[in-house]
DNA sequence: AAATGTAGCAACCGCAAGAGT
DNA sequence: TACTCTTGCGGTTGCTACATT
């Protein structure tokens, strides 16, 4: 198939849009619809192509868009969408409405991928932040008893995993960040709000942890079945202490617990998170 | 005050899927 | 079945406003 001329050969218009051209639009389309994205600007008098027209239309001017900022409930939404969708703004959209898949893109790149990352990009980019660790390692135990760690300071060999993030974070300590951030709001400053989200079970543990880091990660690394930890780095929240999240066994939960067992660099503080089902841990020599 | 850097956002681009012929 | 056309999606770009040096 031969490919439609670009909007500029056809004589249209490209760039932002004017208030009289959002008009046009607006009219043709609360008397006609839009049957035809295509043939609409040509019926209307527009000088637009119709994939521009379109994209006005969905993102702008539509009748039901929501205007505003996103509200927290809005924002932990996405958060939670995307770590379950991925970059599959459209779907994320769907449930959120009035919002367009492209307002959720731009607050995802702008503002929440940021949140998630900014720690572990500290880990991993910043040279006065960094804290030195003699390996990376990512490890992970037999089912009854799956510590999780991930103490990565050589992500540069799992980027492609992650294809999506930016390059110059951590790849294997971004995939972690979403654990450890949801862990941080769990323990900080006391405020246990979140601490039943925490509260999973042992397969859905195993489920969620699966879906952050990937078989394909544990392998690009070169990393085998043993044991598992993870370090992140936090000065966003300088209240966190150190928690060690303990397996509960009756209960076949997660929970947490408070130790005193923290590390200060100076700059930073630096937690060491372990996830462990089946039995209590032993907490390294710092 | 000017230059430079950064963040936020609207819009564009290329690709793929699905519908129609 | 193959081809064409349209639509929708996700990635990327570029402009603008604001912050910093």
């Amino acid at each position: 198939m031969v490919r439609a001329p670009c909007c500029e050969k056809m004589g249209l218009k490209k760039g932002p849009w004017t208030a009289e051209e959002d008009q046009i639009p607006i009219s043709y389309i609360q008397k006609h619809g839009h049957g035809n994205w295509r043939a609409l600007p040509k019926q209307a008098g527009l000088l637009r192509c119709g994939k521009s027209c379109r994209l006005r239309w969905i993102n702008y001017l539509r009748p039901d868009i929501k205007r505003g900022n996103f509200t927290i409930e809005e924002e932990e939404t996405i958060t939670k969408l995307h770590e379950m969708l991925g970059n599959r703004w459209s779907a994320i959209a769907a449930k959120l409405p009035g919002r367009t898949d492209n307002e959720i893109k731009n607050v995802w790149h702008t503002h929440l991928k940021k949140r998630l990352i900014k720690p572990n990009q500290m880990n991993s980019s910043s040279s006065d932040t960094k804290r030195v660790s003699n390996k990376s390692k990512i490890k992970r135990s037999d089912s009854n008893s799956s510590t999780i760690t991930v103490q990565s300071s050589e992500p540069a060999s799992l980027n492609s995993n992650f294809p999506e993030m930016d390059t110059t974070s951590a790849s294997c300590t971004t995939t972690t960040t979403t654990t450890s951030s949801e862990f941080s709001s769990a323990t900080n400053t006391g405020e246990r709000k979140n601490m039943n989200m925490m509260n999973i079970k042992n397969e859905e543990l195993e489920d969620s942890l699966e879906n952050i880091i990937d078989e394909s990660l544990w392998t690009e690394a070169g990393i085998d079945d043993e044991t598992t930890n993870m370090t992140i780095s936090n000065n966003e929240l300088p209240s966190l202490q150190y928690y060690d999240p303990v397996f509960n066994n009756s209960e076949e939960n997660l929970s947490f617990q408070p130790s005193t067992n923290f590390e200060d660099d100076g700059m930073d503080f630096w937690y060491d998170i372990f996830i462990r089902t089946g039995e209590s841990i032993e907490l390294p020599e710092f």
